[in-house]
DNA sequence: TCTGGGGTCCTAGGACCC
DNA sequence: TCTGGGGTCCTAGGACCC
C-alpha cells in the first residue's frame, strides 16, 4: 500500500518569528498581513486568550485590553528562507516530495515498506527542529486526505510526539469519529453548514452517507475518507494566473500616484513570471475604492489587453499595464486597492510570434535589459534598478517625494529583521 | 484613522457553429 | 397549434485551499 505525509509547519510564521526572539517562546505572538490589516498568525497562546484568525489589528486592543500581545508585520523574506531551509530537509529524507505551499508539503512514501513510518516521523520532526528551530507536525496515511487529518491530531495531542500514522481501518475509524467535518480538507465553511444542516457533525458521519450524484471534488473527498487514494498528485509547477496586488495605507485619487503602483505590480508580475520561465499572452489591471467606507461613492473596475505577441519582458508589460489602467480610471474616487493579472500564461520556450508585429531586435534587447536588471536586483535586493515608471515623480516643486509615496504604499511597523538573508541583520553576540 | 494576498478547479449558461 | 440536435468555447460565479 502507498503511504503520504504531509508535514506541516506549525504556527508558521509565528515560529520563524520566535527563532530569533526566543524570549516570546511562551508568549502570546501573533503576526498580521500586509499593511499591517489583520491577524493572519497566531501562537497556541493567542489562540487559546481567544484571538481570531482575521481579526483586525486595530479591534486588538479593544479586544483584549489586559492582554500583552507581541506583534509582527509580516515579513515574508524572512519566512520564505526559512521555510525553504525545511522543505529541503524533507526532501532529503522522503523519497518524493512537493511543496504545497508555503509552509506545507507533501511526500510519497514508496520504498519505505521496512521503514517504521511512525519513527521516520518523529525523527523528521526532531531533525527539523533542531537544524532550523521550527516546529512542525506529521501526518502519514494512505491518501492525503487522511494525511492532512493525521497531521491535524499530530499537532493537537502531545502524545503522538509530532507525528500521527493512520495504518489501519479501526484507526481511520477512530479518526473519522473525532474529527469534525468542517476540519476535512476539501470541506470549507459553506459545505459544512449545508451538510451539519442534513445532521451530519462529523468526518464519519459523511462517510458513512450515500453519495448522491454532482461534484467529483466532493466524490473525491469522499472516497478518500472511506480509504480510496484519488486526490491527484499535483504538477503545480506553472502558474496559470499571477496576480501581484496590494490594497493602500490610506486611499490614491491621483491617477499618476495609482499608475506608479500599477507599474510596480506590474514589474513584479513580470519577475515572478521569469523566474517560472513562463511567458504572458493577457495583461490586466483592477482598481477598487475601500468597501469598508460605506459613506464613500464606489467603484470598481477592470479591464485587459491581449499581447499581439506573448511576452516576460518588464518595460511591455509596464506599457500594457498603464494603457489598461487609463481605460479603468475615473476621478473623483478614492481607490484602496490596485492590481495587475497576467493571464495566458505559456513556457517561455514557445512562444508563438505575430509576425506583424514582431520586432526581433527589441525582444532580444529587452531579454538581456531583463536578465541584468534580474541579476542585480538578486544580489544586492529587490527594486535596486527599476523602470522609471515605477518612481513617482511630483509634478511641481514641494510635491511628495518619492521615498514619501512608497511609505504610503504599505505600513509594516513591526516588521523583524532579516538575519538570514542580509548582513546587516545579522545576529551579534556578545 | 485602521479590515490581506495569493491561487485552483468545477459548473451552468450563453454565444456561436454546422 | 406547430420552431432540432449536437457540439465547442468562453465567462461568471461559487466552492475550495493556504
Amino acid at each position: 500500500m502507498r503511504y503520504y505525509a504531509v508535514v506541516d509547519c506549525d504556527n508558521c510564521y509565528v515560529s520563524c518569528e520566535r527563532v530569533f526572539r526566543p524570549d516570546l517562546k511562551h508568549a502570546v505572538v501573533v503576526v498580521l498581513s500586509n499593511n499591517d490589516g489583520c491577524v493572519v498568525a497566531r501562537s497556541n497562546e493567542a489562540k487559546q486568550l481567544g484571538v481570531k484568525a482575521g481579526t483586525p489589528y486595530y479591534q486588538l486592543a479593544s479586544l483584549f485590553p489586559q492582554a500583552k500581545i507581541a506583534v509582527f508585520s509580516s515579513n515574508y523574506e524572512l519566512y520564505g528562507e526559512m521555510t525553504a531551509r525545511v522543505m529541503s530537509l524533507i526532501r532529503k529524507a522522503a523519497p518524493q516530495c512537493f511543496r504545497y505551499s508555503i509552509d506545507e508539503a507533501f511526500c510519497v512514501l514508496d520504498g519505505m515498506e521496512r521503514v517504521d513510518l511512525k519513527q521516520w516521523g518523529e525523527q523528521l520532526h526532531q531533525q527539523i527542529l533542531r537544524c532550523t528551530g521550527m516546529p512542525v507536525s506529521i501526518g502519514i496515511a494512505p491518501n492525503k486526505t487522511l494525511a492532512k487529518m493525521a497531521s491535524h491530531f499530530a499537532k493537537h495531542y502531545a502524545g503522538y510526539r509530532h507525528c500521527c500514522l493512520i495504518d489501519t481501518k479501526e484507526k481511520r475509524g477512530k479518526a473519522l469519529r473525532l474529527y469534525p467535518l468542517k476540519e476535512v480538507w476539501g470541506i470549507g465553511r459553506r459545505l459544512a453548514a449545508r451538510f451539519q444542516a442534513l445532521g451530519m457533525e462529523t468526518a464519519w458521519d459523511f462517510a458513512k452517507q450515500q453519495l448522491g450524484g454532482g461534484n467529483v471534488v466532493l466524490e473525491r473527498t469522499w472516497r478518500e475518507l472511506n480509504g480510496e487514494d484519488c486526490v491527484p498528485n499535483e504538477g503545480m509547477a506553472r502558474k496559470k494566473t499571477i496576480c501581484t496586488s496590494r490594497s493602500f495605507n490610506g486611499m490614491i485619487s491621483d491617477v499618476g500616484e495609482l499608475a506608479t503602483h500599477v507599474a510596480n505590480f506590474a514589474a513584479r508580475g513580470a519577475e515572478k513570471l521569469r523566474r517560472q520561465g513562463s511567458v504572458a499572452a493577457v495583461v490586466g489591471v483592477f482598481i477598487e475604492t475601500n468597501p469598508f467606507r460605506e459613506d464613500l461613492p464606489q467603484y470598481w473596475n477592470s479591464c485587459d489587453e491581449t499581447l499581439l505577441t506573448p511576452t516576460d519582458a518588464t518595460a511591455t508589460i509596464v506599457e500594457t499595464a498603464r494603457r489598461c489602467l487609463d481605460r479603468v480610471f475615473l476621478p473623483g474616487y478614492h481607490y484602496k486597492r490596485a492590481g495587475v493579472l497576467l493571464m495566458g500564461i505559456a513556457p517561455a520556450s514557445g512562444i508563438q510570434t505575430n509576425f506583424l508585429d514582431f520586432d526581433a531586435e527589441r525582444f532580444q534587447k529587452l531579454k538581456s535589459l531583463d536578465a541584468i536588471v534580474d541579476r542585480i536586483n538578486k544580489q544586492n535586493g529587490t527594486e535596486t534598478v527599476v523602470l522609471a515608471a515605477q518612481q513617482y515623480r511630483p509634478r511641481k516643486p514641494g510635491g511628495r517625494a518619492k521615498a514619501e509615496v512608497f511609505a504610503n504604499v504599505i505600513r509594516h511597523d513591526f516588521r523583524s529583521k532579516n538575519p538570514t538573508t542580509r548582513w546587516c541583520d545579522i545576529v551579534q553576540l556578545k
